[in-house]
DNA sequence: GAAAACATGTAACCGGTTACATGATTCT
DNA sequence: AGAATCATGTAACCGGTTACATGTTTTC
């Protein structure tokens, strides 16, 4: 049920369209949560006949409307409830661990190829992680600025300590895995 | 489509009933993926279907009779194959960071839970993979012991590398996993 | 004789993916 | 005029969860 949670998070900030969200979810939650427009604009739909979010249709140009929505003060209490409620963990599930519980059926070419694209995978997200963090520190997120503007200039630090905290712990991880796969790649050469 | 290959995995060391295969989903394969009896007995008819499986029932007491299934050629094939294909990563969908990232909207009690439910999750997990790392080493882990039997002596160590490799892989990220969620109590009392 | 373990299923539901589909507006 | 962007949907499918359901065998 994240999907819905990410949605009212971003809509505590201002009013959007199914499309303003898609573009969210493109951009900086879509670091967290992922979500495409097939998902999107039903789940606006059902949170709307929910109470959740007030739609409203607006013109757009000659002919065209779209919808924004807004979040009403039982979306907000939903947020909030939420925030409030500990996360069930999922059951594990992790491909890229079992595979390598059976990395003797692999030909060592494979299983090289497969640590270096998990290398390369978490590169590049600790890149785009990392340059999250600059914008945080350099006051170049116009998502958080929206975000800062909406909240008393006594809260700011926590709002930003927190946007900032998360990314830490993903750029941690992105790390740990990193260097896992480098101990698989010595690890193959070490058993040749 | 992991379950299938996780079956197969299992099924390479010896022929298995849905039941022995539910018993290892709760002991050793379960730690890095999950399955439950209501999708293990479907996947194994539809496996046979397939061709990667073939089943004999079993006679089984009186009166009873259970199905034992036995990886075939193609399903030997199949694993492989598996193996030897780069996985595709999932696109980003974390609850946990999802919420981090608006932890100011939760109540610091809330917040504090949060991150202590999170730091007693995978203190759990670390117990368990530590305990399967002194069972590997130890030679106690029997399905271990039953694989090893079926490979020849020379590629024991290959065999027993992997599995180590793995769980130390987990551990990993559960010790990153870990510090992170203690940052996050540090910085809540910082922020209080 | 009762409890625990063995054995196997069905069905409704849910969140998410992929593919398909359409049209308006704005910018160059 | 054409391209990029804005805007919004439908539908089939898939993997997984939860709840429901039943019967046998072995062990104490």
């Amino acid at each position: 049920m994240s999907l819905r949670h990410a949605i009212l998070a971003l809509l505590t900030v201002e009013p959007m369209t199914g499309y303003d969200l898609l573009k969210q979810f493109e951009a900086s939650v879509g670091h967290v949560w992922h979500a495409p427009d097939s998902q999107i604009y039903p789940a606006l739909r059902a949170m709307e006949k929910d109470g959740l979010l007030e739609g409203a249709d607006v013109t757009w140009g000659q002919r065209g409307t779209k919808r924004r929505y807004t979040i009403t003060e039982s979306g907000r209490a939903e947020f909030r409830a939420w925030m409030d409620t500990p996360l069930a963990y999922p059951r594990d599930r992790d491909p890229v661990h079992l595979k390598a519980a059976y990395l003797e059926w692999a030909t060592p070419d494979a299983a090289r190829a497969q640590l270096r694209a998990h290398i390369a995978h978490y590169q590049e997200r600790l890149e785009q992680w990392r340059e999250k963090i600059r914008e945080i520190e350099t006051g170049g997120s116009s998502m958080l600025n929206r975000r800062l503007a909406t909240v008393p200039e006594h809260e700011h630090p926590r709002t930003i300590a927190f946007k900032r905290y998360t990314y830490e712990g993903m750029i941690a991880r992105a790390e740990a895995e990193i260097a896992w796969a480098e101990r698989g790649l010595a690890l193959l050469d070490e058993l040749e």
